[in-house]
DNA sequence: GCGTCAACTAAGCGATCGCTCATAAAATGA
DNA sequence: TCATTTTATGAGCGATCGCTTAGTTGACGC
């Protein structure tokens, strides 16, 4: 493998702007791959790695972080992080793949979990995305903000997660407009907005005012609903 | 001055969390004088630089982005910036007392040349402030993403700007509740949401549904304005 | 034409970067 | 207990990092 000492930068032209909104594009077969994929490793060497660099990731960026200060942190020799992860991208991909799919199963679990209608799950999707935003916001932020440094296949996969969760919210909101509960003009502007909301909280979480990560999800769960009825 | 080739932490413990609702626990005289002081160079080369360093710390991330590389990308030697900036840190420093200069300037003025009550003054506002976002979403994100890599009073200074902006958002609330226009339970939350939902653009603008900042503008003051009413 | 000053370059310092490799230690299964 | 596999180390390669210094260039007032 070549020497690579500069931030890969994604080449996709549709994967600049490829957030929350975008994503939806490809086929599912190379997600469905990936998903089946064990890209975790499950070593509990690697986890601790991993979480070790979420931490930094997070604090100082990924570009702002070196393998040598991740080591450092864990009392490991520089080269220790190589026999579990191939690169220094590949633990961002690890650690990308890893919240999403967390986030993905939560809010799954919690709208297949929730009886009663539109309102009720939308309420229950909410108050738990917003609080694992809170109660994991260091991960969190790392899998919002540090994306940028994937390699445009791992980007690809991430991009794809990201868009099963907002479907999530968006399956929700259509069925309340179906069933008449819900009244806004523009969907795909509440949908983004809630979203938006919810992915949000990762920057500011905790606050002065702010650190309780389930108050702050009902909180937001009441707001999102304002936002459509 | 000595060497800094590692990302400079921000050692302040209650920075850590000053994100939008912090910033607000220091007096207001270092902020007046940071207001006051001609931080930003008005020179052409230095805007160039600035505008370069924005495109580029947006895309890759300010660890991300090396002096050389923003020096390479007008044709300048590596040492080109340094007669403008005295080290790359200062130029970040600049590029955020730069925009959230702008946002304050906007929203203030807007603010003021808006005739009518809280819920006209509250849709003004907020589709001015996404419209900033969108419009020049590099520059937010640099604004809102890079500052862990300020000096801490730098930062400080920063944050300080922060909370004006979200005290333009919170003074507007807080009349609309003592009018009685606005109903809600927890102002603190609706202050801080309607924020978290205007800072999120520059994370996903443009996308494949939205590509016009002004529409984008008004259809964000609607949803903010349900949140409150 | 001359002096002045700011902008810029060429060269390079010391440190650090991501990563490789040969080897040693530690864990694992028979 | 021994062979095998996994995990970690120490040394170090080539490249790049932020930044400094000495000297060159060009625009401007006189």
């Amino acid at each position: 493998m070549m020497h690579l000492t500069t931030a890969p930068v994604n080449h996709d032209p549709d994967a600049r702007c490829a957030w929350i909104a975008e994503g939806g594009a490809m086929g599912q077969l190379d997600v469905e791959a990936a998903y089946a994929a064990p890209l975790v490793s499950d070593s509990p060497a690697a986890t601790r790695m991993r979480r070790a660099a979420v931490e930094m990731f997070a604090r100082d960026g990924f570009g702002g972080t070196s393998t040598r200060q991740i080591a450092k942190h864990l009392n490991l020799s520089p080269a220790a992080m190589y026999p579990h992860y191939k690169s220094k991208e590949e633990l961002l991909y690890a650690i990308a793949v890893d919240g999403h799919g967390q986030i993905l199963d939560e809010l799954r679990s919690v709208d297949a979990d929730t009886a009663g209608g539109p309102e009720q799950r939308l309420q229950a999707v909410v108050a738990a995305f917003a609080c694992w935003q809170a109660r994991h916001h260091e991960h969190a932020k790392v899998v919002q903000y540090e994306l940028h440094a994937l390699a445009p296949e791992h980007y690809r996969v991430v991009a794809a997660m990201r868009r099963d969760t907002v479907d999530i919210i968006e399956t929700i909101v259509r069925q309340g407009i179906r069933d008449g509960v819900f009244t806004v003009e523009h969907p795909d502007d509440a949908v983004l907005a809630i979203s938006s909301l919810c992915v949000d909280v990762c920057r500011w979480f905790p606050s002065r005012t702010h650190s309780d990560p389930v108050a702050l999800g009902t909180a937001y769960a009441e707001l999102a609903l304002r936002m459509v009825t």
